[in-house]
RNA sequence: GGAGGGGUGGCCGAGCGGUCAAUGGCAGCAGACUGUAAAUCUGCCGGGUUUUCCCUACGAAGGUUCGAAUCCUUCCCCCUCCA
């Protein structure tokens, strides 16, 4: 790697963050001179962002504290195109009423990494749909079409994985990259963006709006990547039990958040460190050294660290409380996932397999069948034995609850009403 | 438009008239071992249930048959080649 002078390259690459770079030095001159403006696009195709959306946005958040000025690109022109890249199928089309929903609820997210504003190193948010829906479609394919070579195009890996494997690509889909590049050129002209980020399935897009820059206006334009994130046995990041880690408090408690982290692997705590939080390198590098049960404390920090980031120093507090009573000391915390039942049915006596499909904990009364008979199933910490089991008043212990816990980790508390 | 191939459980992928809720793999869940880790081993893995019972399911709708994921008809969708 060659050595780098500017303040945000340096930590970009003591913190693992660097894939690839259209031109390392040529980036690395421009930020020393001045206020640089950058990119990441966030395509709206979900109600929430995950955490394989935090890369970039730790990026940025990076970026604007080294004293530039991020852009947050909404992409909801590009959202009704579908990009291709990294997909062997064609997602399916989203209305623009979703579109317009999963905007609204994904902003919010951003806002807790960056600062937004009207300063010169302010974040900015903006939608792509302003311009990319404007577009009038043969003057469109004589300015910019004709900067296009299909055979290039055909090359490009979201193209080229989907002929290999012989799935279908829409015409619509192959567009995605146009209107990519384009993005960057309009971005430029708007704020004099000059920069874009994404991640390393998006270095073809992020290539062809440097080209396109360069030809249209002979624009030093720069793209840098970064990598993949996977963990240390290989799979894809960012599922839990219950699916996708997401963002949205909505969709994923702080305690369950904090719960993701907490439970990483052994072998990737360093990298996350480095990666999802603010903690300074010194301080990485003592808790990575840990060994042994010791890494748990690492762990710990790195849940707390990462839960502060999204949802508050408070929040990130509880749910390590709630985590310590649960699992360090027998008892259990109020940020477990709480389930209010009847007073009058609990009276009369719910059956167990009932009320551990109610809590959540089992997605059918089979499945909470099948946890007793393997002994998964716990009432108050002591192991249920008969499937047909009743659970009644008699079972609120003294804080009024009742605690269930479905294997090791999942916990739910029932509070009679 | 023509010819051929295909649509099976979260995914991949067998089955091609009964013994099919459907082989196998992956993912997932539970147990053991541990450190709320990884790896490994074991069990489970459509729903309901009083468990040799019922319901739903093999793209959709009809039909043939005692009986269909398996055969026929129509429709929808996908792929390949030709034009």
């Amino acid at each position: 790697m060659s050595k780098v002078k500017s303040e945000f390259l340096n930590v970009l690459i003591e913190r693992g963050f660097l894939h690839q770079c259209t031109d390392l030095e040529g980036l690395d001159a421009a930020l020393l001179s001045g206020v640089v403006t950058a990119y990441n696009g966030f395509d709206p195709t979900g109600p929430s962002l995950h955490v394989g959306h935090l890369l970039p946005i730790m990026l940025l958040r990076h970026y604007q504290r080294s004293g530039h000025k991020p852009i947050v690109l909404l992409g909801g022109g590009t959202a009704k195109v579908g990009d291709p890249s990294g997909k062997d199928e064609t997602r399916q089309l989203i209305t623009d009423d979703i579109i317009k929903s999963n905007i609204a609820s994904i902003r919010s997210s951003f806002e807790r990494f960056l600062s937004f504003g009207n300063g010169p190193t302010d974040a900015l948010m903006v939608d792509n749909d302003e311009w990319l829906s404007e577009l009038k479609y043969i003057p469109f394919l004589r300015d910019i079409g004709r900067l296009f070579s299909v055979n290039r195009m055909l090359t490009m890996d979201s193209v080229k994985l989907r002929l290999e494997r012989e799935q279908p690509l829409t015409f619509l889909e192959f567009n995605y990259m146009i209107l990519q590049a384009y993005d960057f050129v309009e971005l430029n002209r708007r704020f004099g963006c000059t920069v874009q980020f994404g991640g390393s399935d998006q270095w073809g897009n992020i290539v062809s709006g440097v080209d396109l820059g360069r030809r249209m206006e002979t624009l030093p334009l720069y793209g840098l990547t970064v990598p993949l994130i996977t963990t240390a046995s290989g799979a894809k990041m960012g599922k839990t039990a219950k699916g996708a880690v997401w963002l949205n408090e909505t969709m994923l408690s702080p305690y369950d958040y904090w719960q993701f982290w907490r439970n990483v692997e052994d072998a990737d705590v360093g990298r996350f460190l480095r990666l999802f939080t603010d903690l300074p390198m010194a301080e990485v590098r003592r808790l990575e050294a840990l060994q042994g049960a010791e890494i748990n404390d690492a762990k710990k920090v790195l849940a707390n660290e990462a839960t502060r980031l999204l949802h508050g120093a408070a929040a990130a507090r509880h749910a390590e409380d709630t985590a310590r009573k649960t699992f360090e000391e027998g008892a259990f915390g109020d940020d477990l996932p709480t389930v209010e039942i009847a007073h009058a049915r609990l009276s009369a006596g719910i059956a167990a397999i009932d009320l551990f499909a109610e809590a959540g904990l089992c997605a059918s009364k089979g499945e909470a069948r099948r946890l007793i008979r393997q002994n998964g199933a716990r009432l108050n910490d002591a192991p249920i034995t008969n499937e047909l089991a009743q659970i009644g008043l008699d079972a609120l212990n003294a804080q009024g609850v009742i605690k269930l816990t479905a294997g090791k980790k999942r916990h739910a508390l029932i509070k009679p009403v």
